[in-house]
RNA sequence: GCGUCCUUAGCUCAGUUGGUAGAGCACUAUCUUGACGUGGUAGGGGUCGCAGGUUCGAGUCCUGCAGGACGCACCA
């Protein structure tokens, strides 16, 4: 047994314990064993990322999973790995290099990709390092970049097989473009911001009759430069008429069709909507249905282009202006109004998206979404906290569209398809062909500029972590993962595209299970940020309270919720739980010389015992259940009101007197270190370090560490009932006899007489305990009121027992009178409900016989209390008269 | 507009087949009891957002309304 130190000091400790873990290859999973697989895949980390509260988050929860699974005998596997992470990284060192007023276009694509690997190897040691602060137990040996050579292979077979499958195809669409990136990007990484706008409406005049104009409302008035038509509705009898006329844009004097579509909503502006195929999404579907023509006119840096003449060069912004301004003095800008709209941003850098039509590589969606929903809607997949998010994620497989998977990057897997420099002809290969073009016979190929969307390489996570498309043994027994705990914004961009591909590669989900976690915000709400300095610092937090605390705490509120409001405060709260324990444990082994650690708990005799092993197994089975749906503040709430309310309030406390006691101390002190031990390994999951610490100090350690040693699962045949029943009793008798002495402010140990039949034997066993726990002088019981002095006695009355205790000189008749009125109106008030329900004659037909029977024994129980109330509200008349 | 969800004690939240409203923090009073004042003990505090409905019985189920969060779509 080793000292331990005056109070919780988790830094002392800490560090050393992960590292003799992970040296002691406690982490190691085996790739074949006979004992249940149970695998998870750490969602991989941006490489150059920091440890926010999200990744502690993330990491607690899936850590805490994975500890327990192990402790029960599961050959557990938890993927480590890292994220190479397209855009944010690239921008990480291009930010670096305009420092130095370069681009990353002075390096050229080698060099640069060159110097993106150096900040890569540069950063990978912080993410992981603080990883392992946070006692994750992750199988480093196992561990993965997505951009690693094995990794690379994966991305390219998937993307080959794909296009072999018709799933991957090429084509020449309008994308999200963002202009400051440079690059396409997804659906998913566009985000929509309210915003104040204008709209502009400018008339068209009709061709060949200067009389006649049509009025178009954009708020765009720059795109107008590449409209190729007009369209109304053609229920709009406005101007029906104008059919099959054309109209003229301004400046570039294009002759362009008013056509018909019911698209147009006859309600809005004018009526009348301009067309502009090569900058808006709805503008491209009806272009394409009427055939008509796209003119782009703003380029890939969201400029004008050489079709925008007479503006070519400005900006979509400085050209909006001048047009606006030459509009107005024309006189065909009618009016501009206020107008509340959204714009569509690039979610990394908050740049206004441009639609642009260009050549894109693109994902087939429709088939491999409809299999990822019934993966889900026939339970093969369950999501976690159960019926949150199916709805979510079965309306947007539903609705989905092709996936943009060409990203303009440097940095990433660079797309496998070998264009022919001779011809156009391409090969979707692997590796580069070996045999000359197909077409031309040239041998002079080159590859596909492009690389692929960050999250393309991260859905193949699940097979490729261990070992796809090699046919490992680890493959075997880790595919499908058990579980995969995620935050519910990347559902669409990662949960939904894992199950996609896993189908789709593996024939198999990806994984059994999915758990959702809140996304944390600070006190009042708030996202947590930089920018708005209210972002919590994990390892600020680890540094002053201790991991444990931080992962007692956010395990306390992993629940159902979709927010974590997260506070210093309730952080600090539970590491003075932490302290607790320390002090608690502290305590029993100070407490233990001469312990017989071959005493058999089976063999224990006292009530007490029997009631905190009874205790203990009853936690031990509620958190056990509570694991299985992962309702981790259920488990951390239990396991802090066992230890804290029972244990260390209840149980420690009477354990004292029964140390002294020399029948009782051999057996008390093993009880004792027992629950404490078992109490530990409970809490192990959540809390490893200051778990691991105590238990190494335990006198009744059985095995090399907490990590390994057998859950407690909890036994039935340890649960008393009736033990329990009987100690919640003296627990109610031992209160009331406090409230009454604080009540009075007695100090003094003074002697109490006990009237109940039902418990007199109970009470005369835990003599002891009780006048320690009420702090009294005496206690004793009598079968009735002979003896008592009444008139000299404080009474109080719980259910089966009347408590007199003598304390003439305290006795205040009104405080006492006001006292049991309300007592008795409290009584009345619960007996009345009992009573209605009990006479009520559709009560007793339709409730089921359990509840009639417990409404029974609830009046029972109410009478005897008002019975008891009011006689003792007679003595206090009688007495003070 | 469609969808998911939230509204319970001053604050943060639990309350899973409908059966007498709970916890932590905060607050009040009190206690130097030999593990812990990061502690012990006792206590105050809620017409469960509003209005209907179903039911013997609703915080719990249904409908409507109000306020709020998030997702998707549209937005000339």
């Amino acid at each position: 047994m080793s000292e331990l130190s005056g109070k919780y000091n988790p830094q002392e400790f800490e560090k050393q314990i992960y590292s003799e873990w992970e040296k002691n290859g406690y982490f190691h999973g085996q790739d074949s064993s006979d004992k249940p697989p149970f695998s998870i895949v750490l969602p991989p980390p941006n490489v150059t990322g920091a440890l926010h509260m999200g990744h502690a988050l993330t990491l607690t929860i899936q850590d805490t999973v994975l500890r327990r699974k192990r402790m029960q005998g599961f050959n557990t596997v938890w993927f480590p790995g890292t994220d190479h992470a397209g855009i944010a990284t690239q921008m990480v060192v291009e930010r670096e290099l305009l420092k130095e007023g370069k681009s990353r276009h002075d390096l050229g694509r080698e060099k640069f990709i060159e110097k993106v690997w150096e900040v890569k190897h540069r950063h990978h040691g912080f993410i992981t390092n603080q990883t392992r602060v946070m006692g994750a137990s992750l199988d480093w040996e196992r561990e993965r970049f997505t951009l690693d050579e094995h990794f690379s292979e994966a991305v390219n077979k998937v993307f080959v097989q794909l296009y072999e499958r018709g799933l991957v195809y090429r084509g020449e669409k309008l994308i999200s473009w963002c202009t400051r990136c440079s690059t396409a990007i997804s659906d998913l990484e566009v985000e929509q911001n309210p915003e104040n706008g204008k709209l502009y409406y400018i008339r068209y005049y009709v061709k060949g009759d200067n009389s006649k104009f049509v009025t178009v409302a954009t708020t765009r008035p720059e795109t107008l430069l590449g409209d190729t038509a007009v369209a109304v509705n053609p229920n709009d009898k406005r101007f029906k008429k104008l059919h099959g006329e054309k109209v003229i844009i301004p400046f570039v004097n294009r002759e362009v069709p008013i056509i018909l579509d019911e698209y147009v909503d006859m309600e809005f502006g004018t009526g009348c909507l301009k067309i502009t195929p090569g900058h808006d999404f709805n503008d491209y579907e009806i272009g394409r249905k009427h055939g008509l023509i796209t003119v782009t006119v703003i380029d890939k840096h969201g400029k004008m282009n050489e079709n925008a003449v007479g503006f070519t060069g400005l900006t979509a912004k400085q050209a909006r202006e001048k047009i606006v301004e030459e509009l107005k003095n024309n006189g065909t800008l009618e009016k501009i109004e206020d107008y509340a709209m959204t714009i569509s941003k690039c979610s990394r850098c908050d740049t206004v998206i441009e639609p642009l039509l260009s050549n894109q590589w693109f994902v087939k969606m429709d088939g491999m979404a409809k299999k990822a929903m019934y993966a889900v809607k026939d339970g093969r997949i369950k999501f976690y906290p159960q019926g949150w998010w199916e709805e979510t994620y079965y309306r947007w497989l539903e609705n989905i569209r092709d996936w943009c998977v060409s990203r303009q990057l440097w940095w990433g897997h660079r797309i496998p398809v070998w264009y022919c420099k001779d011809c156009s002809h391409f090969e979707v290969m692997e590796h580069k062909p070996k045999k000359p073009c197909a077409r031309c016979g040239s041998s002079n190929y080159y590859q596909e500029n492009d690389v692929l969307d960050t999250w393309f390489s991260a859905a193949l996570w699940p097979f490729v972590a261990p070992g796809w498309p090699k046919d490992t043994a680890t493959l075997k027994t880790f595919y499908p993962n058990s579980l995969m705990e995620t935050g519910f914004d990347i559902i669409f961009f990662w949960v939904a595209r894992m199950i996609m591909f896993g189908l789709e590669f593996m024939d198999e989900v990806p994984f059994k299970e999915v758990l959702y976690h809140a996304m944390i915000r600070d006190e009042k709400g708030q996202k947590m940020s930089k920018t708005k300095g209210n972002v919590i610092d994990p390892l600020v937090v680890t540094e002053k309270y201790g991991v444990d605390t931080l992962r007692f705490t956010l395990a306390s509120m992993a629940g159902r919720a979709r927010d974590i409001k997260l506070s210093e405060n309730s952080i600090q709260g539970y590491s003075y739980f932490m302290n607790k324990i320390w002090q608690a444990s502290k305590f029993v082994y100070t407490n233990a010389q001469g312990l017989d650690p071959e005493f058999n708990i089976k063999d224990i005799k006292y009530p007490l015992n029997k009631w905190i092993v009874s205790r203990l197994n009853s936690t031990a089975l509620a958190v056990n259940k509570k694991f299985e749906v992962y309702e981790l503040n259920d488990v951390s709430e239990t396991l802090y009101k066992f230890f804290w309310h029972e244990f260390c309030d209840w149980y420690i406390e009477l354990s004292k007197p029964m140390l002294n006691d020399e029948k009782a101390s051999a057996e008390t002190k093993y009880v004792l270190c027992y629950v404490q031990r078992e109490f530990l390994k409970l809490l192990h999951p959540i809390a490893p370090f200051v778990t691991e610490k105590l238990y190494e100090a335990s006198p009744l350690k059985d095995g090399k560490t907490i990590m390994l040693a057998k859950y407690p699962e909890g036994d039935e045949k340890f649960v008393a009932k009736e033990v329990e029943g009987s100690f919640g009793f003296i627990q109610e008798l031992v209160s009331s006899i406090r409230n009454i002495k604080t009540i009075y402010g007695i100090n003094a140990k003074n002697d109490v007489v006990v009237v109940s039949k039902k418990h007199s034997k109970l009470i005369d066993e835990l003599k002891g305990p009780i006048t320690k726990l009420a702090t009294l002088r005496d206690i004793s019981t009598a079968d009735d009121l002979k003896g008592i002095d009444l008139a000299g006695s404080l009474k109080s009355v719980i259910p089966d027992a009347e408590i007199y205790m003598p304390a003439k000189e305290f006795i205040d008749f009104d405080k006492e009178f006001a006292r049991f009125n309300k007592k008795l109106e409290e009584v009345s008030k619960d007996l009345n409900i009992v009573n209605n329900k009990l006479s009520n004659k559709g009560f007793l037909d339709k409730a089921s016989a359990e509840v009639i029977e417990k409404e029974k024994r609830k009046l029972e129980e109410f009478t005897k209390l008002s019975t008891e109330l009011k006689s003792a509200i007679t003595m206090l008349e009688t007495c003070r008269k």
